[in-house]
DNA sequence: CATGAATGAGCATTCATTCAT
DNA sequence: AATGAATGAATGCTCATTCAT
């Protein structure tokens, strides 16, 4: 059980999205999934070890990047400011580039279990790391105050970005998310530089 | 159905609270939670009109002088920066006060439908348009930037708050989370200082 | 318990009446009876063994003098054939008079258990012995014929009485039942007459 | 849901009927019909859509071809009251040979809600027309009085035949029912004959 | 690989009845 | 006699998961 790749892997987790996002985390069966993804119900159990796996493979799959994309395109700044305003724009560009996924991600999955939850706060992990770096090289750079508390800082970076999606989600994502990068991260970078 | 009052009313709450905080959200059923209220499970609908009920009147109740208690401690400070730093305070301590309820209201009740938590935010409303006040009151006192987006320092302000007290839960409360209040404060007011 | 008489026992019994005819036998709570009448819960058990015995009591009280009533109007009468006809108008009669009984005793208390309806087959029984008198009677007066089977009888009358009330109830009592009284008796008579 | 075929649909009511003959209307729990069944709670779901649904497509199933079978049987008859004898020869056989369905129909079902009584009533409304049409066949052959009221005599046939029935149940069937149809048949003939 | 029929544990809520006041 | 707050047993239905085909 439990055999990744194959198409319908794919298949399975983007029927996952549609499902919750139209019909929400507690009306998403099983059964519903297989439907969507155009297979039997058993054959989820090919794939996935249970309920709970698809939803973590979903986060996996559609976030797992997130931070390694944002990560290499910042490689190439050299200004610890610029970096922080490419994280935030890329923050909000990926998730307003699929509302769908944007819905399920800072509503629907926050319904699920403390046991998911934990799993997803690990594919976190990646992005707190990606944080702090951040911000210890600002500090060494001497553009963030010396003595910032990276654990405080990093909790103020993603609960700002964090509140600002879910508020923008619970609107219907009726207006432009990007266009709250800029001001968010002047916010930010006056909140941290020295 | 639903005669609010009696000691017994009570009793539920704090029943529930503690049923929710050391089983999760999914196990608290109605039957363990009369268990723990020392009631019959019957007697639970003498005073809630439903399971639901008894989570939005536990939040209503537990959190809902929250903002009055804030607004009321802030009155009489003259300095916007004195208050957001009562506020931030209060915010911290009135959690660390009772973990149980902490554990509850960051982490369990996150997992109830949607319609609970449309209620929920219902009841922070409050809390917002006490946080946007006060910027409004710092940005006339021309302590504030003068151009700053309300919406935007709010939602820094309520987003690092929770995230850092979910941090702090999800660490088990072994730390001491009012510590944090003063570098919190510290960190928001140089984002926000004119 | 249930110590009858007392203003309150026939109070009861008519809230019960009210109650069942107009929210139905399953919406009848002991509660919502008490109510209509206007005494606590606990009260009804101070005139009733349980619900069941209200339910027999109302049929006792409403319908045991029915028969009774029936016999003794047609003492004074001689012919079989009138008799017979005083009974079906009286049948008719009394039914139409109270439609709210009508409705219970036809449509509502067929709903409620076995035992419930042994019981007030009970109650019935007098009305069939009558049914019998009244057909030996005609047999021996030679104005039925000879070899008539009572039982066979009894069961032709009582239903089609009974038939023709429920259509009665179920079209909302809507027209006129007492007129059906004559016709009825008509066929009856073919059918029985010599 | 509600995929009727399969084996199993008919196990289901055939273990409807048992259950609810041997332990009576109320006492027929889905999990008791499900042990009966041989199958499992949520079996049954694969092919009803509630409990209510059970007992209506007992009755359709079971009662649903009891007028087309009469009707059929009675149209190579060319004497309406030839015709009138079968259909309460085949009326009293049909239930006679299923005692257990007999006191499903005759008693337990009856004290079914109004909802599922409705329903039941739509399935013996063929019934009704049946007689009407007999009974207007009859008047225009002159075997019956012209004048004769179908609606009356409708209810005085099928008043007459169901109180003989459900007297049978009562007495625990155990008697011939079937005995009862010749001189049932004679008196509803006197009845109605010109 | 894929199917989908079958499984069966789990739970909120109602309401007749009691009994301390 | 009268109250009414408290009781607690009882049950239809869902849905994640399995396994014979």
């Amino acid at each position: 059980m439990g055999k990744k790749k194959g198409p319908k892997y794919n298949q399975i987790i983007d029927a996952a999205v549609k499902v919750i996002a139209s019909h929400g985390y507690h009306q998403a069966q099983v059964s519903k999934i297989a439907k969507e993804a155009g297979v039997a119900d058993g054959t989820i159990y090919l794939y996935f070890e249970n309920k709970e796996d698809i939803l973590t493979s979903l986060f996996k799959e559609k976030m797992g990047h997130f931070v390694e994309i944002i990560r290499e395109r910042i490689a190439s700044e050299t200004s610890v400011e610029d970096k922080l305003l490419i994280l935030v724009k890329m923050h909000f560009e990926q998730l307003q580039a699929d509302k769908h996924l944007a819905i399920v991600t800072q509503l629907e999955l926050r319904q699920s279990n403390k046991d998911l939850r934990l799993k997803i706060n690990t594919i976190f992990k990646n992005y707190l790391i990606l944080l702090e770096e951040l911000l210890t090289e600002g500090k060494e750079a001497g553009y963030f105050i010396a003595d910032l508390d990276n654990r405080l800082a990093r909790q103020m970076i993603f609960g700002t970005l964090d509140e600002v999606v879910t508020n923008w989600v619970m609107k219907d994502c009726k207006y432009d998310l990007i266009a709250s990068a800029e001001p968010v991260h002047n916010l930010l970078l006056r909140a941290f530089r020295a």
